[in-house]
RNA sequence: CGGGGUGUAGCGUAGCCCGGUAUCGCGCCUGCUUUGGGAGCAGGAGGUCGUAGGUUCGAAUCCUGCCACCCCGACCA
């Protein structure tokens, strides 16, 4: 394994699949670009759907599902959307596969050629707004508040796990509203959904912001995202929301009668976050020794590990995990007894270390009779003794400390890669030496930001939310600006 | 799609330059001893060397085509 977090991609690259193979998690599969999520890997994702699920639910959202295919006709009625997503889209052609004449296997039977082709859906926007056009006739239709959870497919050049497969699961919201004021509303407040999710779940500290027009949404006229910082210094873009106008509403013709009985087209948002959340989940917290998951998000948040050497001492230890089994299960917290005698304590330490469970508990003879246990912590490696009286009100604690310290750890790291550049030569050797996010003055054209692109590969991550008004320079042009702007290099 | 690399047992590899039917580790199976940080010893199973041709008495090794995967770039959540 690699021992560094060195900047280098090669060695991050390595460290980083290594971490998702020792965990468990997910391994590339024979198709290409594909990936197989593993038990573990997806329990990991479930446990962020559920936790998103209600937090779309409690914002007035529903679930549904469209279909997987699009008709081809419908990604033309968007211009900007169709140039965004053509050159990565896999199409359906036939329907029907026969025996080859020449014996050898199967073939596609020509004659079953579809009359329109069908878009396996890169995102859902186009068929989403062709249903919607239905659902829709009078102000009181709206708003319509609807999330999807689905896989979606995207034939990119280049995969990495989790981060970019060719298939990948995520949700998509896609709401309509009368009112620009309300859609806008809508975009912002998912964009705080997503960065509460982020950052008290996962642990992971986040920049709220907008994109550039480079950067942005193909087909939205605004893109809201959430960006992190990953520990070799690259960003990570970990969620948009999207504020679509009216783009898709005209592109499909959803049109409502108004209070007043004017016709007007409704206006749109539509926001997505991605099984590249469990990349990011390892990429900000993973150490030398596995995988580290926040307490919140982890499938399970105490192993308890029996210690014996005989059977009389199996059972005696055995009786007193469960006696603590039970008393954590009943605070509600996901415990697993590990009493598999076909490994040993130390393979089985090394085991959950991989795999990220945020508190070990070992349990042995020596503490049944003193009436303590060893507890281990995932986030710093420390071991200690406890007593057992009391035991699950401690760990609760515990659990939550851990939760909170992972996350003052990603952020002073994030603030340690925090940088102000006023020069293009500060910006370069900051670029190469630290990474991070670098806050530098621009002069707001598509071009300047092309440029800086193709000489440094870093990208504008969001002009942040919060950011204040500041008179400078441009780095580049040497133009006027009004305002620093967040660039990093990016996954 | 460009540039680089790799395909040998479930996994990771040696052998290739210099041709003679494959090395080592992990894992797996059996037995005994073990169990507080990936146990030890003994025995055992498992390989059409990516694939199709060619050269040769003989190919994992040399030559040609093809395929797959990985890394780097362009593209992107």
């Amino acid at each position: 394994m690699a021992k560094d977090f060195s900047t280098r991609e090669e060695n991050y690259s390595k460290w980083y699949n290594d971490i998702v193979q020792r965990a468990d998690l997910a391994e590339n599969s024979a198709v290409r670009g594909c990936m197989v999520i593993k038990p573990y890997g997806y329990a990991i994702w479930e446990g962020m759907q559920a936790t998103l699920d209600k937090m779309f639910k409690d914002t007035g959202h529903s679930n549904a599902y469209f279909p997987i295919f699009i008709p081809k006709s419908f990604f033309s009625k968007e211009a900007d959307h169709v140039e965004g997503f053509a050159k990565e889209c896999a199409v359906v052609t036939h329907y029907r596969l026969k025996n080859d004449p020449n014996g050898k296997g199967v073939v596609v039977d020509e004659d079953a050629k579809l009359d329109e082709e069908l878009i396996v859906r890169p995102t859902s926007e186009t068929i989403i707004w062709d249903t919607y056009r239905n659902w829709v006739q009078s102000y009181r239709d709206l708003p319509i508040l609807v999330n999807q959870w689905a896989n979606v497919v995207r034939w990119e050049m280049r995969t990495r796990m989790f981060l970019r497969t060719t298939e990948f699961l995520w949700q998509e919201g896609h709401t309509a509203h009368a009112t620009k004021e309300e859609a806008l509303i809508e975009t912002e407040q998912m964009l705080n959904v997503y960065a509460d999710f982020a950052e008290n779940f996962m642990a992971i500290p986040v920049l709220k912001g907008t994109k550039s027009a480079n950067e942005r949404f193909a087909g939205a006229l605004e893109t809201y995202c959430i960006e992190a910082l990953m520990q070799d210094g690259k960003a990570l873009q970990a969620g948009t929301s999207h504020f679509l106008g009216q783009n898709f509403a005209k592109a499909f013709d959803v049109k409502f009668a108004s209070k007043e009985g004017k016709l007007e087209y409704v206006w749109a948002t539509s926001w997505g976050v991605s099984t590249r959340l469990i990349g990011a989940l390892i990429m900000a917290h993973s150490d030398d020794h596995g995988l580290v998951l926040p307490p919140r998000l982890a499938p399970t948040q105490v192993v308890i590990v029996p210690i014996y050497k005989n059977d009389e001492q199996y059972e005696l230890v055995c009786n007193k995990a469960r006696e603590i089994l039970d008393s954590l299960r009943k605070k509600g917290i996901r415990v697993k007894f590990d009493d598999r005698d076909t490994y040993k304590p130390g393979w089985k330490f090394n085991e959950y270390e991989f795999k990220g469970v945020p508190l070990r508990i070992a349990l042995g003879p020596r503490d049944v009779e003193n009436g303590t246990v060893e507890l281990a912590r995932r986030d710093t490696l420390e071991k200690s003794t406890y007593q057992q009286a009391d035991l699950a009100n401690k760990i609760e604690h515990l659990l939550e400390s851990i939760q909170d310290n992972m996350f003052q750890k990603a952020l002073s790291f994030r603030e340690s890669r925090t940088f102000h550049a006023d020069s293009w030569e500060e910006f370069n050797n900051l670029l190469d030496d630290k990474g991070g996010f670098i806050y530098a003055h621009w002069d707001g054209t598509p071009e300047t930001e092309q440029k800086i692109k193709e000489e440094t590969k870093a990208t504008i991550r969001c002009i942040p939310l919060s950011n204040k008004q500041e008179a400078g320079k441009c780095i580049y042009s040497g133009e006027p600006s009004a305002q620093r702007v967040v660039f990093a290099r990016a996954y």
